[in-house]
DNA sequence: TCGTCTTTCACTTTTGAATCGC
DNA sequence: AGCGATTCAAAAGTGAAAGACG
């Protein structure tokens, strides 16, 4: 197998898709992965997409869904995703847009989420859509749920990883091949904030359907809550009048009214969809205008925001951004390379080498280093990233004789209630457990791996510092 | 102290999985 | 064993109140 570090040749620079693939894996290039309800994410990020983040964990809509195409049917894969900050700004909802309200929090424990059914063989992940339903989002830096932690007024963006691998042991020494897509990228909020959304939301989240201005429900709120409704009217005419008469340019207009004239009717809107121009419409184009920020990822063209994380292929339903304009990228790798000297190296670059020569190093020590605070503030971009988080998945063996000392969360240990996470954290953040017992990468236990893989998918896999 | 912005919590409704009975 | 009805936890947004901050 060729070694990691050979590999990291190859990726100085933008690598053609065939390149993408790691050793043993030179399919792994060819890998598709297209985004479903790619107009239902249009439609919202057109308007801003907003997520709410809450203590308990939030699920996002839509939820992430994607296709694969492309894997090696008999081998096996495993399905991550995290949320990597689009910038290092706060933003505040002002008078119908977003505007950069300071700096960025400094970054929470990052986590990732593995899909349930990792490791999968490839014919698996590609027989059906792959759906990450229950991924949940908290604004709780001390979840204990494995929920993805966000800081509230801010932007994120999901980003899939998929590793060849048929454990997460070997994860490390995977390739990773990365997608993001921009019309997933979203604002984190505890309320929302454009009433639009929250509209959007209750017409096409099934479990809002309570909330729709239609039917029995209707009337029944209707009769329980008059005003309720009068201020739903009001929403609505001034969504209305919105889109008829002083929609702001720089605010989204198009999808909505579409939506509006036909809600509830997505597919039908898809022959609309040329109108939803998520660039012209976004409510971030505004910020981009506006914002007395110039140095604002947000000026940029939202496309070569996710430039340097797309090692997609070109998928009909949407076009990958490939690498050009590295340093612009918002995702942590690729900032890095644009703050520290602005070489630009490209995501992928950074992460091929990141993952298979972590040393086993002190993760929580590391980390506390990186995250924390003094960080040089919290426009301080993301850190090398550390793939370190996947050894601990891997240990996950845990109470297995072995490996690293890192920090991670053992639903096989006694000791450990289930629940208990182990992101090494910075140190605002509450100190992992640690395991007594230290691993190897021998100590794979192999019983382990073919276990119920869907308890780790709550756990943190990376963890690298997003900033 | 006041005003604004953000977060939290109780509430209502719907969905869907689990359970029970025929 | 299979099917339909029922139960209940989870998930959704609302709106008011509390908290944080300048």
């Amino acid at each position: 197998m060729q070694s990691i570090r050979d590999l990291k040749a190859n990726f100085s620079g933008p690598p053609p898709s065939s390149m993408a693939a790691g050793p043993d894996a030179y399919l792994q290039g060819n890998i598709r992965m297209t985004l479903e309800d790619t107009e239902l994410w249009k439609t919202f990020h057109g308007i801003g997409t907003e997520m709410i983040i809450t203590k308990p964990g939030r699920r996002m809509f839509p939820h992430c869904k994607v296709n694969l195409s492309c894997l090696i049917p008999c081998a096996k894969y495993i399905l991550l995703v995290d949320m990597v900050p689009e910038d290092g700004f706060r933003y505040k909802w002002n008078k119908e847009k977003w505007e950069v309200a300071g700096k960025a929090e400094p970054q929470p424990p990052c986590r990732t989420y593995l899909h349930p059914d990792s490791p999968a063989l490839g014919s698996h992940w590609m027989k059906q859509s792959v759906s990450f339903l229950k991924l949940k989002l908290t604004n709780n830096t001390l979840d204990q749920h494995g929920h993805i932690i966000l800081h509230s007024m801010h932007r994120y963006h999901p980003r899939f990883h998929i590793v060849q691998a048929d454990d997460l042991f070997s994860v490390r020494w995977s390739v990773f091949q990365t997608f993001t897509f921009p019309e997933t990228s979203f604002t984190a909020v505890t309320a929302y904030q454009n009433t639009k959304i929250t509209r959007l939301k209750i017409d096409h989240n099934p479990f809002a359907k309570g909330f729709r201005d239609e039917g029995t429900t209707k009337k029944r709120r209707a009769n329980k809550n008059p005003a309720c409704l009068e201020k739903r009217a009001k929403i609505s005419d001034m969504l209305n009048r919105d889109s008829e008469e002083d929609s702001p340019p720089d605010f989204c207009r198009s999808s909505y009214e579409g939506y509006d004239a036909d809600e509830g009717d997505l597919p039908k809107r898809k022959e609309d969809d040329d109108a939803v121009k998520e660039e012209r419409y976004s409510p971030w184009a505004a910020e981009r205008e506006h914002s007395v920020r110039t140095d604002s990822p947000a000026e940029t063209d939202n496309r070569d925001m996710y430039s340097t994380e797309q090692l997609v292929p070109a998928p009909a339903s949407y076009q990958p951004y490939r690498f050009h304009e590295f340093g612009k990228s918002p995702s942590p790798s690729s900032s890095v390379g644009s703050s520290n000297s602005g070489s630009g190296r490209s995501t992928f670059e950074s992460r091929v080498p990141d993952v298979a020569t972590v040393p086993d190093h002190d993760s929580s020590k590391h980390r506390t280093h990186e995250i924390g605070p003094s960080q040089g503030g919290p426009q301080h971009l993301p850190g090398p990233q550390d793939y370190t988080g996947v050894l601990n998945m891997t240990m996950a063996q845990a109470g297995k004789p072995g490996v690293i000392g890192h920090h991670i969360y053992s639903p096989y240990s006694a000791e450990q209630p289930l629940g208990q996470w182990s992101g090494p954290g910075p140190a605002q953040y509450p100190p992992p457990h640690h395991l007594t017992t230290d691993y190897t990468t021998q100590a794979v236990h192999h019983g382990y791996h073919h276990g119920n893989m869907a308890e780790w998918s709550q756990y943190p896999l990376f963890s690298y510092s997003c900033w």
